[in-house]
DNA sequence: TCACGGAATATTTTT
DNA sequence: TATTCCGTGA
């Protein structure tokens, strides 16, 4: 290799991650087991690109979130210099956006177009379901959550609504029209008012790469090398745009484990990396199965875990690091005493000089945790909840942000309704009058001023018209148009939420990440597609990273990350594998998946607890068997303990 | 037409 | 348990 570089890859590398760095031309599948230096790999062949000449914008990397690509650009600056942050890439529906911003035009849509979040969906699929009078006073009809999920299930699997409900909603079959009519109403309902769901992005960009035969050639040649993280987990949709960018160059590396895909059931396909190689007829396929992370103890437990999937790319991780205690499978009396359990071991890791962010709680759902976080807060245990709730989803920062939404896009109905209903005397009928006014007049967001209104109805409005009279994003920057709203708002926010202090800090908070843009609509897509993700107070913190709380985590937000000690709570048949999965192999074998990623965050210790048994208020059913992917485990490989 | 209270209903994971 | 939907009184 090339004698004059300055990063030594043959000394800091594996064989198999040097191969994969060092590898040139071609299509590149890289099966890259748990803890086993994936991300350093991604981040050496960056690095290695750039210091050969690769002009950084012509390198295309793409993960899953947009910390990851994040540190796999800062790591490769740190390797080589600044160039590496000049790289292409973000997660998906990051890249999505940026393109479309640019050529929507050629789809015949505006480039102005807003981001709905799934809350916005819901409410969007509520008012048209009033509207369209679907399942009109039917009781059972599915839920606006239910059919937001039946929705995004179709357009991920690029299947019809009725497919997605004979598969998976059987006892909706009666309602199959009018959920069907009220898929079309969605999507009409979109086109009408400028919007884009999470799915359409890349519906939208698979279109225009198909149907655009200049962009596509342009796009294709500009990125002259594909990256791609977590492939196990994209889904058909995304496959397909990868393989139209990939159709000039076919230097499209793609990096995965099958055993770690968890994200089924938002239509990712294992197949994409387990049929890589049929798609690309000469691809390398590289194996790195040498764990950096676990003691071997811990990848024993996995394997045995993983050993029992029906089918995988077959690969078993091994560790140098031989030593280490063996994993503990823990059955405690109750729920609460498993809450405790995990907080005297935490104790007992303190003494021992374990930082608390080095240790993490892993559940299979969120409100797993409820018990252990009100434990926590007694006893005074810092900690910081990844995954679940979010903070973007809350309501008052949904109330703010609905104002800054209408200013950018008018046509934005959801978001008027919401600032409207937030005032006294209006509800969904005034609301929807002032804005049918509004779309009469069409002069955008100032319109509401001239708004005329019963005399009664006029001290409500007035205040709002007033703040619209003032605002104006041509003059004004997005922090000072987010104070002004902030002003507005505090009196409803004081008046309907008895913890408002609290929240009033949050919006101190937004207020403090708008200073950070000079832009409304980069703004309000980042805040779409790429919220802060934590819950709990001060989740802002720029020092998130650095200061000492334990971290509690669903294990899909854990993906990716390792700590030196992780339990696993609640491993009771019905909670984990969840009920839902019970009764289908496909969801059942991605349960297992998910106990085998939980698993392999393990640095040195493992717990596995579970409370012998918990009454499921859903079925109105008595869980008491354990987790069964915990029989699959030779008890040689454990210890097991009871708590009472 | 709004606001509020009570009853029914369905529970996962996330860009 | 929390949400959402519907009926009722103002």
């Amino acid at each position: 290799m090339n004698t004059t570089s300055s990063i030594r890859y043959q000394e800091v590398l594996n064989p198999s991650q040097y191969e994969a760095v060092l590898f040139d031309k071609g299509p590149l599948l890289v099966i890259a087991g748990a803890g086993s230096g994936k991300t350093r790999t991604l981040t050496y062949r960056v690095a290695r690109l750039v210091e050969q000449g690769t002009p950084p914008a012509a390198i295309l990397l793409l993960t899953f979130t947009r910390r990851a690509s994040q540190e796999m650009l800062n790591r490769a600056s740190a390797l080589l210099d600044s160039r590496c942050e000049e790289v292409s890439g973000g997660t998906f529906h990051s890249f999505a956006n940026t393109i479309l911003r640019r050529y929507a035009r050629l789809l015949n849509f505006s480039s102005g177009f807003t981001i709905i979040d799934r809350a916005d969906m819901e409410s969007i699929i509520g008012l048209l379901r009033k509207d369209g009078g679907f399942g009109a006073g039917d009781r059972s009809f599915p839920k606006r959550q239910t059919l937001a999920a039946v929705f995004s299930k179709a357009a991920n699997k690029m299947l019809d609504v009725e497919e997605i409900v004979d598969a998976d909603y059987q006892h909706f079959f009666p309602y199959l029209n009018d959920i069907a009519g009220l898929y079309d109403a969605y999507q009409a309902y979109k086109v009408d008012h400028t919007l884009l769901d999470f799915d359409d992005l890349l519906i939208y960009l698979r279109r225009l790469l198909t149907e655009q035969a200049e962009v596509r050639k342009r796009l294709a040649g500009d990125f002259r090398y594909l990256m791609v993280d977590e492939y196990q987990d994209t889904n058909q949709i995304q496959a397909e745009i990868l393989y139209l960018l990939a159709e000039t160059n076919q230097n499209i590396m793609v990096v995965g484990d099958d055993s770690q895909s968890i994200y089924a059931f938002r239509g990712a396909e294992v197949e994409n990396i387990l049929s890589f190689p049929h798609r690309f007829a000469d691809t390398t396929i590289i194996r790195l199965e040498e764990n950096y992370r676990s003691v071997q103890p811990v990848l024993n437990l996995a394997n045995a875990i993983i050993d029992g999937a029906a089918y995988k790319y077959t690969k078993t991780l091994f560790s140098k690091r031989k030593k280490g205690n063996l994993p503990t499978i823990v059955q405690t009396g109750s729920e609460n005493r498993q809450s405790k359990f995990v907080l005297d071991k935490i104790m007992d890791l303190s003494l021992q000089n374990v930082p608390l962010n080095q240790i993490a709680v892993l559940f299979r759902a969120g409100f797993h945790s409820f018990d252990l976080e009100i434990e926590l807060a007694r006893q005074q245990i810092p900690f910081i909840k990844v995954g679940g709730f979010k903070f973007a989803e809350s309501a008052h920062i949904k109330d703010v942000l609905a104002h800054l939404k209408v200013i950018h896009n008018a046509d934005d109905d959801i978001s008027w309704m919401r600032i409207l209903t937030l005032l006294k005397k209006i509800g969904p009928k005034t609301a929807r009058k002032i804005i049918q006014a509004l779309k009469a007049r069409g002069s955008g967001f100032h319109g509401i001023k001239e708004i005329q209104i019963k005399s009664s109805l006029l001290k409500s409005l007035s205040p709002l018209q007033a703040l619209f009279g003032s605002l104006d994003p041509h003059t004004m920057s997005l922090a000072a148009m987010g104070e002004e709203i902030v002003n507005h708002y505090l009196p409803v926010l004081q008046s309907s939420f008895d913890d408002h202090p609290k929240r009033s800090k949050d919006l101190e908070q937004l207020l403090s990440i708008m200073e950070r843009y000079d832009d409304l609509e980069s703004f309000l897509t980042d805040m779409a597609i790429e919220p802060p993700n934590t819950s709990q107070d001060q989740t802002l913190s720029a020092h998130a990273a650095v200061d000492n709380r334990l971290i509690l985590s669903t294990i899909h937000s854990a993906k990716g990350l390792e700590w030196h000690t992780v339990f696993i709570i609640w491993a009771l048949d019905g909670r984990f594998p969840s009920m839902h999965a019970l009764h289908k192999a496909g969801e059942l074998e991605e349960e297992r998946r998910l106990m085998y990623v939980a698993a392999t965050r393990a640095k040195e210790n493992l717990f596995i607890t579970y409370p012998f048994q918990a009454f499921d208020r859903s079925t109105g059913s008595l869980l008491n068997r354990p987790s069964r992917f915990l029989s699959d485990i030779p008890l040689e490989l454990v210890d097991v303990d009871t708590v009472y």
